[in-house]
DNA sequence: CTGAATTTTCAGTAATTACTGAAATTGATG
DNA sequence: CATCAATTTCAGTAATTACTGAAAATTCAG
């Protein structure tokens, strides 16, 4: 490693920690929390799996948080664990294929935000059917209005997320075309 | 209002007010706090516009936070203000349509959250465009994958947000169907 | 088994975000 | 311009959410 190298290393890694630090705060934005997105953006932007104690040093939080979040991202499935063999330690990776780290958020949401709201929508029609008088109108027309829409909404998630990049990015083109 | 209405109103009331607490949780996952999604919820679902007072009668909220909430309501687009002559209060009545409810969040979400989110990406291409070594490249191919990504989302976002309700449908209809 | 390495849990605490309530400001009216 | 209803602001506080660090549990090699 020559000295131009080690100036590139350098800037590489001030950068690459700016861009996992502002990324966390973007997760949050989207049902992942703060560490949860650093430590997938730290994962994806590497070349190689990290332990938990390479994580915990890298972004400099505590065992606990590395552990509950690395665990949550093996949930979600964009992470996962790799073993090296002669080494007791766990090692993670992360999925780096934009599409299939959007189709899992996107499955994710559909599961824990748009499906409850469909029931609720749902409960609320079934609940106010036999009222009468323009304010239960109005509230059920309201709610069967929301209900179309976020059923439809949710069609189209399954759909897309059935999809693959490719004739995604087909579909699309013609779309924008 | 004989005895029956009296307890229709008192049930729906019970199924309302069910739905805008719940209604506003559901918000705080999009970017929406609780009380600006249970005002949001309560004006959709109701005939009237209301007061400040009112709202703040309906969901127990101080003045302050029904204040703040209906003008960040306002400013999105959300609720418009009524005014009632003779009267020097204003009152608030929210959008009812789905679809334009729809887009006014999706464009909030783009300004706030996508376009920052590709400025970040954007920015660290540019200043790791002359690093060299499979560290920079695998840090530059993957910013830049996820710039392709987001920035295809962020124009297919665009031309969602162009059409109206009945195009859309027919679009979405072909690509169910 | 034993004990060291590693993972997991969780009570306590910190950080963040949202809300209250009262005081300051605005602006319409006589 | 004095008054009063209505709106706006914001310092202080409450509620929520996330994190720490140490102790408990687990796993595995010898």
């Amino acid at each position: 490693m020559n000295s131009s190298d080690v100036s590139a290393n350098l800037s590489l890694d001030e950068v690459r920690d700016n861009f996992i630090s502002q990324w966390g705060a973007f997760g949050s934005h989207w049902g992942i929390n703060r560490t949860m997105a650093q430590i997938h953006a730290l994962l994806m932007t590497g070349l190689e799996a990290l332990s938990t104690d390479e994580v915990m040093a890298k972004l400099s939080v505590s065992r606990g948080n590395a552990h509950t979040n690395l665990k949550e991202l093996v949930s979600w499935g964009l992470v996962r664990i790799v073993v090296k063999k002669g080494d007791r330690k766990e090692y993670f990776d992360a999925e780096r294929d934009v599409w299939k780290i959007f189709t899992i958020i996107l499955r994710e949401r559909q599961r824990r935000e748009i499906d409850p709201a469909l029931d609720l929508l749902r409960n609320c029609q079934e609940e106010t059917k036999g009222l009468e008088g323009a304010e239960a109108e109005a509230f059920r027309n309201q709610v069967k209005e929301l209900e179309n829409f976020v059923s439809f909404a949710r069609n189209l998630g399954s759909k897309v997320d059935k999809l693959s990049y490719g004739p995604a990015m087909k579909l699309a083109a013609k779309f924008l075309g």
